[in-house]
DNA sequence: TCGCCCCTCGCCAGATATGGGGAGTAGATT
DNA sequence: AATCTACTCCCCATATCTGGCGAGGGGCGA
């Protein structure tokens, strides 16, 4: 079903290709919007979309991701989420909603988080003005063909942006790993010497050595880029 | 392809009957082994396989995890790996293999990495005695299939973790979300302060009511605890 | 074998964070 | 209109962290 998509998909080299993917694919699918939204990490926030670009720059420019609830709800889900199910109380919710209608954004809508390494996160989302029971007929035939295409996308972009979809990723010792997984856990530093049966002075050690490599400010940016980079399973 | 399956899915209540479907797919997908690594968050480490409860067991008990070339690539890339395309070489890597292939994982493998809310990282992976011929052109047939079964297995192990596949989140105000993202960007408080042009006092009253909310010992982890719940966009 | 990295420990002074007090504004919800 | 939450500011004393000094043993790869 996504074969001529996949194929498209190959050859994707810039963002501006990305655009015409989406866009044939929203075509092959037979959505009337369609958007890719790569919100983390590193602030680098960008959308590939059928939208009109005016309304594409009022939603970055005003960082509606922070009330969008259709990004809050993403970012706490691993499925995805169906928009009407959404709660859309509230002031800010309210105006956002308004502003998105009259933008042209369908009231129905379908969005897939993804996420990658390194905090990466990511919405792919069709959406429409259809009726209720068509859309529900939608979103039951597409999802899988959906959820395929959000990887694949997701994937692409990653590349564009990295040059590959691999993270850079520092590596620490054992040690260093158990003194920032002990501090992310809250423990102070006594009170994680403790935990690991060593001198205080020594975790210092590992923390410090830990800070250069992650090139890491203090204990607490440290610990943050561990985190960032999957180093620490807490 | 999936459609046995993912009925089948539909009605697994615990781990156990988790078991029983991936055997089943394993089964479906001509898959000589299957296994679902389910890695972070909480500590919480487990696997749903095929393999000899021996191998698990020896798996999780020494925390293979941690030297595993498969989990560490899985860590720093979106896109499924294939298994001979990694580094095998160094001591503990080695006799890492040495002790796989003794406990009858196959030398063929292809891996899935999976990320959920609040951190969550899994795998899924299938292994084979192949030869490098018909894995090839297995890996290639079955991938799509792959990634769309470890998406719902991975949906329906959050439900069995959690009751649900939505993550618990506390919620930050925008001021307090700032506060942190500074922090977890490096910055000193005072340096935070300036950045977000107020006092370092009020900074403070926001770091100490984030605190509070998301129940963290210090700043620390109070930084760790929001990144984790996807609250701050580093 | 040599070099590099990992693990372990101590002391000191200065910088920074924390904890506990109190107080006033503005906007939103009920 | 009352209440609640978010936002903003100040002081002080103490706990904790950070930076810079130095030192030794062990393991692994080139």
């Amino acid at each position: 079903m996504l074969e001529s998509f996949l194929d498209r998909l190959q050859k994707v080299k810039t963002l501006g290709d990305l655009d015409g993917a989406i866009l044939s694919l929203s075509d092959e699918l037979n959505a009337e919007h369609m958007v890719y939204h790569s919100v983390g990490s590193g602030g680098k926030e960008y959308a590939v979309t059928t939208y009109h670009p005016i309304w594409v720059d009022q939603y970055l420019g005003n960082d509606y991701a922070r009330i969008d609830p259709v990004v809050q709800a993403c970012l706490r889900r691993f499925h995805p989420v169906d928009w009407k199910r959404l709660d859309w109380s509230g002031k800010a919710t309210r105006e956002f909603l308004h502003e998105a209608v009259d933008a042209g954004v369908g009231s129905q809508g379908f969005s897939i988080p993804i996420r990658g390494p390194s905090g990466q996160f990511a919405l792919f989302s069709v959406s429409s003005r259809d009726s209720d029971e068509h859309w529900a007929r939608y979103t039951q035939d597409y999802t899988r063909s959906l959820i395929l295409a959000s990887h694949y996308v997701n994937q692409k972009a990653l590349e564009i942006e990295n040059g590959t979809d691999q993270a850079e990723i520092a590596s620490l010792s054992p040690r260093e790993t158990d003194a920032l997984t002990m501090l992310a856990l809250g423990l102070s530093r006594a009170q994680a010497a403790d935990s690991l049966s060593i001198s205080e002075h020594t975790l210092r050690v590992y923390i410090e050595s830990a800070r250069f490599k992650l090139s890491a400010m203090n204990t607490t940016h440290a610990v943050a880029r561990a985190m960032n980079q999957g180093l620490l399973r807490v």
